[in-house]
RNA sequence: GAUCCUUUAGCUCAGUUGGUUUAGAGCGCUUGCUUGACAGGCAAGAGGUCGGCGGUUCAAAUCCGCCAAGGAUCACCA
């Protein structure tokens, strides 16, 4: 990039400045005396690559913890992975597939190193695409959930939960997952609306000549039927209560029950009965005793239990089912039917419900404090609404199904002994053998008695754990780390794994460290699309993130995505975000080149107009920060930048600049060149969270820094005391110049020709301090009062102030009359409202004594105004 | 089905405990401006009966009720 370019290059400045950072080791932290301020990562999955949803998050992320170093805290982000077992793991699986291995062909062991090796090789990308974006995360501390001290938490945390007697063991219907073959979390199921059939079948009832017809849309699981219900006060039954029907195909005979669960209404109001496969058919099978067959394989196809078809797919015998009961005569009709079926969210597969062996943790108690330190807002949640979702989980929660059939992730610590009933719990398989021996009072009992359960411990198990265990806090809850920078400050994450993670981290939080893991919570939206749909690798409309860094710079795309992205609300992408904020950079690296492009000389002195500007601009400025201030606090980022935004655009280089340039090739004195470089030094201050690299390389070109010198470990300016006298006055000025601009426009006047500009004042209102700047800006050769007004001229008011520009033939009286008699309409309308509100005796008497003197000087104004453009009228009538 | 949220300019959103001008911003749009930091720019401008109806109040975008539309979460009947 050359001193003369007038485009600004993020490319290079990008790599520069990243790996100057890494060099001088700033993201680093240690604990010292300053005040902490901690983030840790939403771990992204450890095969993940970047999406929009994560530059989004983790811009947030990074904006927050450079704000905070900059304000002198020991700010510490600590990144990495989770190893997400389904998701890792049937990648893993697919690999071995395509080599022609089966899984259940190598032992867990040689799984586990086709997995690291999986994991190394593609693992942690995403962490280097992060760094693309200007992530300040102190890479030294990079954890995985797999890691040495991270798995031994999760152990600790699930030995010390089973003594607690919180963890238990039980046969229950669980979401089974038939691709990953393994049960999946209330939480991992998605339920999506379906066309599909509803099947009518007639059961012959034994000893009668009579059927009884059922309604299903699983007419595969007829194969599992042990009883079919109706319902006690259904007339068109009873006189079958108590007898037997024989279920087609496989003629078995089962009862026909009666429960008041059944709903009379709903199809011909005959149920049958599967106990092994539907969570209400469970139900009533344990109440009425009923025989269980589970006729599914843990793949999704028939299994022996089904008599028929085995190993055919379920989906597929749904099909052939339907023909052999319409062959046999039991298909009595098919109707159109919508049903929501489940879906597992990590294959995608409709889940199965099957009864099965599962570990759980009970949540009805350890939720409680949870529960009150959101609600007693100890714990903050932005957007607050979020907090109803919240309650609605956690008042309504079930235990949670901990255990996964997978080999990828931490094995589950318990041993058996014999039998599947009888085992302990421990962090080792010594620990495991004492304990064994102990309960068994058995001394000879061996390590090869023991048997540890196969299966794993689901993700979310070991990342509830995060905020802790990066620190170690779990293992050594008492270590300086931990101590120091726990509990951290935000989280900031997608709202929609509230309960996957913010839930849980905050239950876990309480329930080991008896304090919430993070004061505040940032929900981010969605990034969706232009037609709010989901970014979808299907829909392919979402961009490739590092395309887009390539593109538009990393502060390009920081800025576009934060510009228009309002807290728990969905951000809109498109292109034209990271294109404003590519534009921007430009601006920012024009408005540097202005400030350096002239010769300073010592010699000249300052004119006036520069020290009014710039007298303003310090005011404007401390006005402008201590706003930026309580949007920060409040987590009002999109607003803290269209705040900085303005500033520098509008304030700064509009008006700022505008006011303070030299003429044309001329030089600048000293005083203006060195306070315009304080002010575009603090600028890149109050930029550089949002965007990291053009500041830190303006703010070493603006002076020359030390090795080591950085702007993300400066003092970011504070707010001071202002003056809101000396912004007012200039916003008179700021408008009476847009009035003189738009009489250009309008009579079609070039910026070359200047002309003069009377006042007429006699209210004695106008400042004609700010006559320099008004000249500076807009062409004028003479300025001055006049108590004549002048003949031939355009007229505006300003305030109480009357102007006049006199334009001799360019005057078009017709217009003019024309367009002050709508000020004037205006004016009057509102002296209405104002004036009903005054003359309303209630008013006056109820209304607070400054509201009213409020009203009273709008009255004032209003009638000074309109006084004065009636005159003008008057004047250009005569 | 239950609970909750949203509805303000063409689009995305601000708008504090009701009262500083008969509502603001960014983008988009219209018009004008090429020697001057930047056309990836500058300047000026148009555009809204604050979803609808009713109520409370001296005063309602703001509080309350009903209705309508959109969305979210949870649950789920075969």
């Amino acid at each position: 990039m050359t001193e003369t370019s007038t485009k600004y290059n993020s490319k290079n400045t990008e790599i520069k400045w990243y790996q100057y950072w890494l060099e001088h080791k700033l993201f680093k932290s240690v604990p010292d005396t300053r005040e902490p301020f901690t983030i840790v990562i939403p771990p992204p999955n450890v095969t993940g690559v970047l999406h929009m949803g994560h530059i989004l998050n983790n811009t947030i992320q990074d904006i927050l913890i450079r704000r905070a170093r900059m304000q002198g805290k020991n700010a510490c982000w600590v990144p990495g992975t989770d190893h997400a077992s389904i998701a890792t793991e049937a990648k893993v699986v697919n690999k071995l597939a395509e080599e022609g291995i089966d899984k259940h062909s190598v032992s867990r062991e040689e799984f586990m190193d086709h997995a690291w090796d999986w994991t190394h090789k593609h693992g942690g990308i995403i962490l280097e695409q992060l760094k693309k974006l200007g992530a300040s995360c102190d890479w030294d501390r990079t954890k995985f959930t797999l890691d040495k001290d991270l798995s031994e938490s999760v152990i600790k945390v699930f030995i010390d939960l089973y003594n607690k007697g919180l963890i238990y063991r039980g046969i229950r219907m669980v979401n089974w997952d038939t691709k990953a073959k393994t049960a999946v979390s209330d939480e991992e199921v998605e339920y999506k609306d379906e066309k599909s059939k509803l099947y009518y079948v007639k059961y012959k009832i034994v000893d009668m000549n009579e059927y009884i017809t059922i309604a299903t849309t699983r007419p595969e699981t007829i194969l599992g039927d042990t009883a079919v219900c109706v319902h006690p006060d259904d007339s068109r039954y009873k006189h079958l209560h108590g007898k037997q029907v024989i279920i087609p195909l496989i003629n078995r005979e089962v009862p026909i029950i009666i429960d008041d669960y059944i709903d009379i209404e709903f199809g011909t109001g005959a149920l049958k009965v599967t106990p092994a496969h539907d969570e209400n058919d469970y139900r009533l099978g344990e109440k009425h005793n009923l025989q269980s067959f589970n006729v599914f394989n843990d793949n999704g196809t028939m299994s022996k239990e089904a008599l028929l078809y085995e190993n055919i797919d379920r989906f597929e015998v749904r099909k052939i089912i339907t023909d052999d009961l319409d062959k046999a005569g039991n298909l009595v009709k098919i109707e159109d039917y919508t049903n929501r079926v489940g879906y597992s969210q990590r294959t995608q597969v409709p889940i199965e419900p099957k009864l099965s062996m599962q570990w759980f943790l009970k949540m009805q108690d350890i939720v409680k404090p949870a529960i009150e330190k959101v609600n007693d807002e100890t714990i903050n949640f932005s957007p607050k609404r979020f907090v109803n979702t919240y309650n609605h989980w956690m008042e309504n929660i079930r235990d949670w199904n901990i255990s996964r059939q997978l080999w990828w992730g931490h094995q589950i610590p318990a041993y058996y002994i014999s039998g599947t009933n009888d085992f302990v719990v421990a962090e080792n398989i010594e620990t495991a053998l004492k304990l064994a021996r102990e309960k068994n009072k058995n001394n000879n009992l061996t390590i090869n008695d023991l048997k540890q359960d196969e299966d794993v411990l689901d993700t979310w198990f070991s990342s509830w754990l995060w905020p802790i265990s990066v620190f170690d806090g779990i293992r050594f809850p008492e270590n300086e780390e931990i101590k120091y920078y726990y509990p951290t400050n935000v989280l900031a994450t997608g709202h929609d794994i509230i309960f996957f993670w913010v839930a849980r981290m905050i239950i876990a939080g309480y329930e080991f460290r008896n304090e919430f893991p993070f004061k505040n919570v940032y929900f981010t939206g969605m990034v969706r699309d232009e037609q709010r749909r989901k970014m979808s690798k299907q829909l392919g409309n979402s961009p490739d993130p590092l395309h887009l860094i390539d593109e538009y710079g990393a502060d390009g795309v920081r800025f576009g995505m934060m510009l228009c992205s309002p807290a728990g609300g969905d951000l809109l992408y498109s292109d034209s975000l990271p294109e404003q904020g590519r534009n921007f950079l430009n601006k920012i690296w024009n408005a540097y080149r202005l400030t350096q492009s002239r010769e300073v000389d010592d010699e000249i002195k300052q004119p006036e107009h520069s020290k009014i500007a710039l007298d303003w601009f310090n005011e404007k400025f401390n006005e402008q920060i201590a706003k930026l201030d309580e949007l920060y606090d409040t987590f009002k980022l999109s607003e803290a930048l269209m705040l900085v935004y303005k500033l520098f655009k509008d304030e700064f280089s509009s008006w700022l600049l505008e006011i303070v340039k030299p003429d044309y090739q001329k030089p600048i004195d000293r005083k203006t060149f060195t306070r315009l470089n304080e002010y575009f030094e603090q600028l890149l201050q109050i930029l550089h969270p949002f965007m990291p690299f053009i500041t830190e390389e303006l703010w070493h070109q603006l002076r020359k820094r030390n090795a080591g010198e950085s702007i993300m470990i400066s003092n970011m300016p504070k707010p001071k005391p202002f003056h809101s006298k000396i912004i007012n006055n200039f916003d008179v000025a700021k408008d009476i110049i847009t009035q003189i601009r738009t009489v250009r426009k309008e009579k079609n006047i070039s910026y070359k020709t200047k002309f003069k500009l009377f006042y007429s004042d006699n209210t004695n209102s106008f400042n004609s301090e700010l006559q320099s700047v008004i000249i500076r800006l807009c062409g004028i050769e003479n300025f001055s009062k006049t108590d004549i007004k002048p003949e031939g001229a355009t007229h505006f008011v300003v305030k109480k102030t009357e102007f006049f520009i006199p334009l001799g033939t360019l005057i078009d009286t017709d217009a003019e009359i024309k367009r002050l008699k709508e000020e004037l309409n205006y004016a009057q309308g509102f002296l209405n409202s104002v004036l009903k509100k005054l003359s309303n005796e209630r008013f006056v008497k109820n209304a607070p004594a400054d509201v009213i003197e409020k009203e009273t000087m709008k009255q004032a104004d209003a009638e000074a105004k309109i006084k004065a453009l009636e005159e003008q009228i008057l004047n250009l009538n005569s």
